[in-house]
DNA sequence: GTCTTCCAGATTGTTGACAATCTACACCTT
DNA sequence: AAGGTGTAGATTGTCAACAATCTGGAAGAC
């Protein structure tokens, strides 16, 4: 019955802010984020059905805690609830992550255009010192170290076009496209960097170009997408990268 | 311990798609749905406090079910779950609807400019079957039947840009604005009315005038958004219209 | 009279048990 | 032997009871 298993970093703090923690921190709520890291950090494969019972054992919890923690995943698009049957981690079709990449798009190409008109010099500061870091990293071909870095950018603009709910939205549809990369290209060391791309938005921003900053950010994710295609063709054809694993549709036949 | 109070729409279908719609409806499923529905309805006042027991009880469910339909709610930004307090119905500050309504406006300037491109004649038709629909209401000064119209006329618009996930990323922000409006004009009169904002828009998606299309769009929300401010004000001003209800923050004082 | 302390009722958090459903394998029929 | 059928085990769906926490008011101290 320990529930040690969740107590992770929860060292004394100034107790003024404390009171929030412990308030925020019911057990389906840790058992959420928990998930959602298992998810994202692909120690739960795309696909993968995900047992009620195991996982409260795991854990350290009952399935109640469990169930709601499912149901919220569910809302926020990580898992896939079928009815007596079982949550699976969701798959995400080539086609949606087509539709997400246009979405982030505009969303991105707007957050250029105004970027371009409020970034302040600290901002343009801390810009740049991710991407002399990207540089480094990509001069070396450290893709662990390149990919964080990636999404660290990326997540900076949002944050500093200062609006919270695009914020939040951002970051619901980059996860999914998360869960999609697992899924497909998760061994596939071959990692699409365009460091010159980063180089020149921030850039373009700091000149105040607006029109030029959002236009090079639009082409910048949905030459992501592209880079994701080509990525994803080549990987399909020599190596006979069949299904990854068994679609559980179809309930009929077998 | 009937349940007939959520058997709502069963009439018995070609059996071939019922197969369907039983999967999907688990009790928590259908909880979630009938608070929503009740939320947006405004049955339920933004900011009141929504007790397990009684909602299990008028839905003629357990507590269960309530618990997981109240985690997905929360998920989807519906609600907000205060641990050992309660959930409560969301109250959107001003600040949040702007900040909404700008990410709407990004959205639906994409959507005008790639209309401009895409639209097709039976699109244009179904649009321009709306605007008149609106044109006369607003000439009643009905607007018990303009605001309805004017919510499918932007879902069309979204729903034609056939991106499914724009379309999820839409509704989710546009559900939180009516929270809003629900909570600060529920019974002020004056809706804004934009008829001729919104003809502009289609005949610049048919002319194939992107640029114009988009602007045009990403114009009316913004307006759409000062309209809001201008009747808050206004409303506020000279009715004493204090605070709606009392928020459940300040945990010591009282 | 005002403030603090404490307690009873109400509400939420969590759990384990029971019912409904599905899956897989063994068995029977042809 | 191939295919359909039935049953046992496992898994999910729902529920009711118990524990923890909160809220509001009454009693007492100053």
């Amino acid at each position: 019955m320990s529930k040690s298993a969740l107590n992770k970093s929860t060292s004394p703090r100034p107790a003024a802010a404390t009171i929030a923690l412990v308030q925020s921190n019911s057990l389906p709520m840790l058992v959420q984020k928990e998930l959602e890291r298992m998810i994202l950090a692909g120690d739960l494969a795309a696909g993968a059905k995900l047992n009620e019972a195991a996982m409260a054992d795991l854990l350290g919890v009952s399935r109640g805690p469990v169930r709601e923690a499912f149901r919220a995943l569910e809302e926020s698009g990580l898992v896939r609830l079928e009815k007596n049957r079982g949550v699976f981690v969701r798959q995400i079709s080539i086609e949606e992550a087509d539709e997400i990449y246009e979405v982030r798009a505009a969303l991105d190409e707007w957050v250029g255009r105004r970027l371009a008109r409020t970034a302040t010099a600290e901002q343009l500061k801390a810009l740049r010192s991710i991407v002399e870091r990207m540089d480094r990293a990509a001069a070396q071909d450290d893709v662990d170290a390149y990919y964080p870095l990636n999404l660290d950018f990326h997540e900076r603009l949002i944050m500093f076009a200062g609006n919270r709910k695009l914020l939040a939205t951002y970051r619901r549809l980059v996860n999914e496209l998360n869960l999609f990369r697992r899924q497909t290209l998760a061994q596939d060391g071959t990692l699409p960097i365009s460091t010159r791309e980063h180089r020149d938005i921030v850039d373009k921003i700091a000149a105040g170009n607006a029109a030029g900053a959002g236009k090079a950010l639009h082409e910048h994710v949905m030459g992501s997408r592209e880079r994701m295609h080509r990525s994803r063709a080549a990987a399909a054809a020599p190596r006979r990268h069949l299904a990854v694993i068994a679609p559980p549709r179809d309930r009929k036949g077998r």
